[in-house]
DNA sequence: TAAAATTGCGCAATCGATTGTACAGGTTTT
DNA sequence: AAAACCTGTACAATCGATTGCGCAATTTTA
């Protein structure tokens, strides 16, 4: 381990010509002769040359910082996704600062100044629940910070982002269960200003009429996205006259709680009710029945969005119309809506 | 949004004054005085000035990245973890570069180069399962790079770490289950050369011993972390003349597996089989039943270490002894491994 | 009141890499 | 053979912030 630093003086002064030379035999340049080249690059690597990526930067006007800002970290689907950035934006040079949100907007807008004034060279970037506008972000990119988002989008703001086509998804996933013989089939939303949870809506409306099958009010139960909720919500249901025969939910998670609620009442699944869930979380295949869901591909989107970011921050001239990515996901059929298959 | 790069020079020049100045009120130079130092930051907080991070790293030969080097980012306790560093170290400004090794030991010495090379400040690091020698480890150490281990380390390395108290917890999970009647405890343990994985044997050792009950080698099988080496050993179990009336398993996951294998045998668990497992997976409480297992508060764990590198980083003379963190599992009792109690 | 100490700030070098420009020696063109 | 071109390299400025040193003005001490 040599424990001086070594430079490109320090290289320039061994071989007896100057940094500059040094710097542009490293970095390929044309107008130095091969031979010297070779020979620079020879005694870099023996005297451990590391390039100091900091003097370079400053020297560039440009960092290697990217920042992402999400709910959470230790979310399933937000962990692959980050994961998956990771896999593109490492090897490209650039590290990632993650900052939480915890669904608090507020924590959303200071995450994004703290990244602004870090010099980071773009945001990827998932809402959080509260926030209901994209002032923030309009602000952001209009000062010249490259932004995509993923997930959760806010509409109407023209930027580059990478979501699950929730729509399609959504309009399987009912379909799925339209044919499975369920004719009354429950909806459980998140709040609907998030992108997410309307496309989710819109395609499991438009499955039921596809089918002809009537969509009331009363079918679609906002906001019922964790356990407790869904816990909640299935106790209620049970006090009704009616139960529905199926549900499609926008969560895993409250999936989860109807599961386990109508479980103890006593109501087979999927024989009596049929329950699909969102996002396919490791969970869902340890339930009792196990739990149809959709996978999302979140190290995908991941990738994805990291690319996309690249590219903008790479070629920020270019101010072609925002990119739009989506991915389908896939239906994942378990027990839990299988009221047909023989088993 | 003004989009003129403010620095040092542009404050000075307007104040007429020199950047040196400007530098120095920013920072709270005594030598500046009290007039000069408001006037510098209130003009500074006008004109929008963000301090460089890179140039002023540059000169002071110190940087901002604190490398993170684990097995894999998609798991409860090492996302967790890391949500944990990102608590402190954010903060304190630096940024946190994640690196996954997928168990392999050869990309987590590519990993270590890689953070040497781009300069980080300090490394945090959970060995992976291959991983067998420090060498690389304690090259980084000899070479100045702090290094600050957590949950899986090298024995014999003198080096900051943070672990769970492995062995508390198993001699505890293991108590706990003779306490219910258990007596012909079995144990699924990991690779042994991992501390992680003895500490557990030893803590199970001792409960046993001190409860006068044998402990013979083929109770103790080795290598049984996945759900599936935990189905495949369960239905070796079953073939053999006499099944054990418990399994403590270093794993949530083989325990999992040895749920679900008994149970699909139409095995009683808990009557039949006790199961107690590690780490309080997010899945454990809704297996049928639900599994005993112990909590290892990763976040605090993450928190710790992060909060070790950072003392390091910033007074590297202080030789001392290094710090050894160690924090005790909960044991969380669920259904699986409750004989005695009436439900 | 002269000498000493303190206060307040400017000058210029520095961190390491990059890059526009200059320049010497060699080659080709006319 | 003079003019025009390449080639290969050196020089020096630059990115933005920090800091040792120096100097003048002011205050304290003797």
């Amino acid at each position: 381990m040599k424990n001086q630093k070594v430079t490109i003086h320090t290289i320039a002064a061994r071989l007896n010509i100057t940094a500059s030379t040094v710097s542009r035999a490293l970095s390929g340049n044309k107008r130095i002769s091969q031979k010297t080249r070779e020979l620079v690059n020879k005694t870099a690597a023996e005297m451990g040359y590391k390039p100091n990526h900091m003097a370079s930067n400053l020297r560039k006007g440009k960092g290697n910082l990217i920042g992402v800002i999400i709910p959470r970290i230790n979310r399933h689907f937000f962990s692959h996704a980050i994961a998956g950035m990771e896999a593109i934006t490492n090897p490209a040079g650039y590290n990632l600062m993650i900052c939480q949100t915890n669904e608090s907007q507020a924590k959303e807008i200071d995450g994004l100044q703290t990244l602004i004034n870090n010099r980071a060279e773009g945001v990827i970037m998932s809402i959080s629940n509260e926030t209901r506008n994209g002032a923030h972000i309009q602000a952001a990119t209009d000062g010249g910070m490259p932004v995509v988002l993923f997930d959760r989008i806010i509409k109407n703001l023209n930027i580059d982002h990478v979501i699950n086509d929730n729509f399609a998804g959504a309009y399987e996933a009912t379909k799925h269960l339209i044919e499975q013989g369920y004719k009354n089939i429950v909806h459980f939303s998140g709040s609907l200003h998030i992108n997410v949870y309307e496309q989710r809506l819109n395609g499991y409306k438009k499955a039921m009429n596809e089918a002809n099958l009537d969509v009331t009010s009363d079918m679609i139960f906002d906001n019922i996205i964790t356990r407790l909720s869904g816990e909640e919500l299935a106790q209620t249901l049970l006090t009704k006259n009616k139960l529905p025969d199926a549900i499609f939910s926008s969560s895993d998670y409250s999936a989860l709680g109807a599961l386990i609620t109508f479980k103890n009442a006593g109501i087979n699944i999927p024989q009596d009710i049929g329950i699909v869930g969102f996002a396919n979380e490791p969970f869902t295949e340890l339930t009792d029945p196990a739990l149809t869901t959709l996978e999302q591909y979140s190290e995908d989107i991941g990738r994805s969005a990291a690319r996309l970011l690249i590219e903008r921050i790479e070629n920020k001239q270019n101010k072609e119309v925002p990119s739009s990515l989506s991915f389908k996901p896939q239906l994942i059929i378990r027990k839990s809506s299988q009221r047909n298959t023989i088993d």
